[in-house]
DNA sequence: CTCCGAATTGTTATAATGTAACGCTTGATA
DNA sequence: TATCAAGCGTTACATTATAACAATTCGGAG
């Protein structure tokens, strides 16, 4: 299980790796990642924070890339269903995913002072949501994972 | 852990158990349960779904009870703030709090053919996501933990 | 190469969800 | 009874999201 967003690492390097992964991926599934949807997970990587589709919009109208909701909502979902990125239910917004090839549940670690938002692993079925599950006869799909709080930095801030 | 919403039950019972629960809790907290956010438990008691504040604002207008969104949204706020009902962020919904009195951190089993929702306990601290929580330095306040797939009984149906 | 069909994009309009703000009412209490 | 905080009624608006349809683009079949 490893976490992802907290600690200082080189961004630069980041954003253009997962890019290139973000290709590959798509490549690999036949999917096309257009000028829109590439510029929207560049948006997305560029910040370990989430942001709402209007925020999205906004940017992409900025850059001529198109004015109406449904332009950053399509982009938006497409990058989802490619497991590009994923949907903060908590926020109302997005992020790019932290964890682009490996098949995972994402779960979040979302700072409530500076926004950031760490993604973590977890399995579906294993543990105690999954046990209860289990008990109760459910059988779990889709698993929304936000725990919202302080990251390291802010704490600190707070302290002071 | 407990988990409550898919087994039959007495319904009336446990409407009646929960209201006369949340009577005394608030009063205990010198809260006060007024006819319009007693009226919204009951609705939310009623069915072991979600339901959105426009589904919640509908009974109010018919009731006479207020016809403008702040009414329900007021009245839900009290109740999430009160621990008396919990907002499911995945619907952007509601629903009665079925551990009321425990001090708790619920966890959703939502089944996305029949809408019911079943509330199960989790703890915030131990499991995975407390163990990932830590190893980030991350100060966790709050979870959401909603599972959507498909309970018991929509498994059987289909089946057929 | 050209045409076809599917996917994508552009655009309009509107739906669904949520809140700010202000004034009135009510109920507890000094 | 005067006062004050909490709650409520209402208007207006902000934010988030989608339906629907026309125009365009892209890749492959012929």
């Amino acid at each position: 299980m490893t976490t992802i967003g907290f600690e200082t690492h080189d961004h630069h390097a980041c954003v253009s790796d997962t890019m290139a992964k973000a290709e590959l991926r798509c490549a690999a599934l036949d999917l096309r990642l257009t000028p829109v949807r590439r510029r929207v997970l560049e948006l997305l990587l560029a910040e370990h924070r989430a942001l709402g589709a209007y925020d999205i919009l906004g940017h992409l109208a900025a850059e001529g890339l198109g004015t109406q909701p449904p332009v950053a909502y399509r982009a938006l979902d497409f990058l989802v269903k490619a497991g590009c990125a994923h949907r903060i239910e908590a926020l109302n917004a997005y992020i790019a995913c932290a964890h682009l090839g490996q098949d995972h549940t994402p779960a979040f670690l979302i700072c409530r002072s500076c926004q950031s938002v760490a993604e973590s692993d977890t399995t579906l079925t294993q543990g105690r949501l999954g046990k209860a599950a289990r008990a109760a006869g459910f059988q779990i799909e889709h698993a929304v994972v936000e725990a919202q709080g302080l990251c390291p930095a802010c704490q600190s801030q707070d302290a002071v």
